[in-house]
DNA sequence: TTGGTATGTTACAGGCACTTACTTAGTTAG
DNA sequence: CTAACTAAGTAAGTGCCTGTAACATACCAA
């Protein structure tokens, strides 16, 4: 197993990057690297594999050699999103200071700031037909990022000294912000409520969100 | 092949079948029509204008003789979805009693269950780029469809006296069940809680939000 | 009847996903 | 050191889509 990107030093030739070179060196890396880029800035609907090669500077056919499809493409990139935001997250909690209500607080405006910074990539994860989320590897990057949000909610249950299951107060504070997350980047607020300040309906509905279920006299 | 979607014709014309005529008819229903069920059946971002031309039996320039291009007639099929909510959820209150609780679990269930019959349409209606929804008709539609919700909303507090302004319960439960909805029907849950109840974690959380956030100490 | 307008048509330009057949760079065996 | 093999590019081509242009036909009104 050679490093492709230890080939870099060719003698004799070009010490520059790839230009003017036939081989690329690592053009899996740079595609995706480009499609993370387009995503970002035009939305996974708009991205075509012909401007990642633009970027890249080879022929469209090119990513056929490293890639499946378009999708399998998407799904890489899909995957780095919850890579990043499970790094992310954690060290919001881990500032905040584990099982605190502060790092609820933490967490989950985390999560909203992470899609408004990057709405495209957000609805990439969460909003994209099953399809590419279909794949193994994506599911468990997506299990992976849930379990630790799990495991956060769980510290604070227990140092809030709430009975109910932090499975259940984890999904349902989760169906909430991610609703705030998604109204707010499809901009559906804004026709209806366009000085809505969000981040006070977060900080303003955690609070019942988190008190214990059961003991609240639900139903 | 007779469309018996065709059957209702311009009155003073010719109402016999479509079928080997050179005028359509009326066109700009049929590709409407076709439009909508394209969307519910394979969504929005696989709708092609070309396809609904197929169905309609027409070629695939003639759709521009009374459509700007594709993002119009899906404009005009978010639009119907709109009304199509509108009522619904109308008649879903009007049944439960307004004013009652069992109204707004009927409203909010509406919504959920809106959106998991018709997963594409309610995509396309709140998730899409805001393109599509800045037209001054879709957007009037939309403001519509929420002004009576926050009445709906607005009944409620008042028969069960909630002092806090019911248009801010209003979007924090629209917010809530929004996520519902949409973690639902992109099977976000699925990867996670696969055994969720999510029409019991909505009863479950309603009465949460729908108590009063001022006298809760929130906090 | 006669022309005008609305509403179709065919033909085409340009773009994208993906395939095939070919070429070249880099690696490895003898 | 060389020859052969493999990995990673390219060019060209298919088929599908959106949208435009030029043309044809049905309906309408005077």
């Amino acid at each position: 197993m050679t490093d492709p990107r230890a080939a870099k030093s060719r003698p004799g030739l070009q010490t520059d990057a790839a230009k003017g070179r036939y081989h690329h060196g690592d053009l899996r890396e740079a595609l995706i690297t480009a499609a993370m880029e387009l995503v970002l800035e035009r939305g996974a609907e708009n991205f075509t594999l012909a401007d990642a090669c633009r970027r890249a500077g080879v022929s469209t056919a090119a990513p056929y050699k490293h890639f499946r499809d378009r999708d399998e493409v998407l799904e890489i990139v899909l995957q780095r999103g919850f890579d990043l935001m499970t790094e992310e997250a954690d060290a919001a909690v881990a500032q905040a200071g584990p099982g605190t209500f502060a790092a609820m607080i933490a967490l989950n405006k985390h999560y909203v700031l992470f899609a408004i910074k990057r709405p495209s990539l957000f609805k990439l994860m969460f909003g994209q037909s099953p399809e590419l989320k279909q794949a193994d590897l994506v599911l468990e990057q997506g299990q992976d990022c849930f379990g630790r949000v799990v495991k956060h909610f769980a510290d604070y249950c227990e140092a809030a000294g709430i009975a109910e299951d932090p499975m259940q107060v984890c999904l349902r504070t989760w169906t909430f912000v991610h609703g705030l997350a998604s109204l707010k980047i499809d901009e559906d607020y804004d026709a209806v409520a366009p000085d809505l300040d969000h981040m006070a309906l977060l900080t303003d509905t955690l609070p019942l969100l988190l008190q214990d279920g059961m003991a609240s006299g639900a139903r």
